[in-house]
DNA sequence: ACTATATGTAGGATTTTTCCTACATATCAA
DNA sequence: TTGATATGTAGGAAAAATCCTACATATAGT
């Protein structure tokens, strides 16, 4: 219900690597996507685990393989989040526009 | 240059909460903002500090006081780094409708 | 059945985060 | 100046995150 472990998923650079990776390539099984990092796989693994369990990934077993996609949905949860801000930070600007435009009067 | 720390940033609930406070209510000095959590005011100031750091807020001295308000800009960041994910989501969307016209198709 | 492959889990070391209580600093007010 | 107010910093305890090396499990191929 809440969008607390997406949040907490994405503090993770690991993570999002693994996010954009299944963005811009598709499904992979883990060793593949576990092959592009630095770090041991069962490191990626427990990184894919926080992933699934924040609903951002979810996994097929395919034979021996498990192929892990890409799960957008959760993410507009934070887009959600982020309207009222991008609200604030248009507001701003649109102030300093016209503060602009004041200065402009005031030497035009 | 990175986003990395704001979304580190954004992983606390308090903080998320701290900037909450301040889009909602405006800026205000930190001891008005630590009385509203369930926490010591130090550790509230830990946390505005991380958010300093990150850039989501900017503080200004008034006498003894000082004045946090919010700096959304970083947020859009984030908004940024979503957008190819939204993309994905609305495909995803787009693809589903075309299996249910599908389905329409053929029973109808 | 046996071996190789793909992957998750256990247990633990290390680092980071979070939170606290004391303390330091700066400002205001009398 | 003295005392109260507003706030950051230091130091450290506790919890959580991160990452590793074994090990367990399950499937594929021979």
């Amino acid at each position: 219900m809440t969008a607390d472990p997406v949040f907490a998923a994405l503090a993770s650079p690991a993570r999002r690597e693994l996010l954009r990776l299944l963005l811009e390539e598709g499904a992979q099984p883990a060793g593949r996507l576990a092959d592009r990092f630095d770090m041991s796989r069962p490191s990626v693994s427990e990184h894919l685990k926080v992933l699934k369990d924040a609903g951002l990934v979810a996994e097929t077993r395919r034979g021996r393989e498990r192929h892990y996609r890409l799960e957008a949905e959760p993410l507009m949860s934070v887009r959600d989040w982020l309207v009222p801000y991008e609200r604030f930070w248009r507001g701003k600007l649109a102030g300093l526009r016209g503060l602009l435009d004041e200065m402009e009067d005031d030497h035009g």
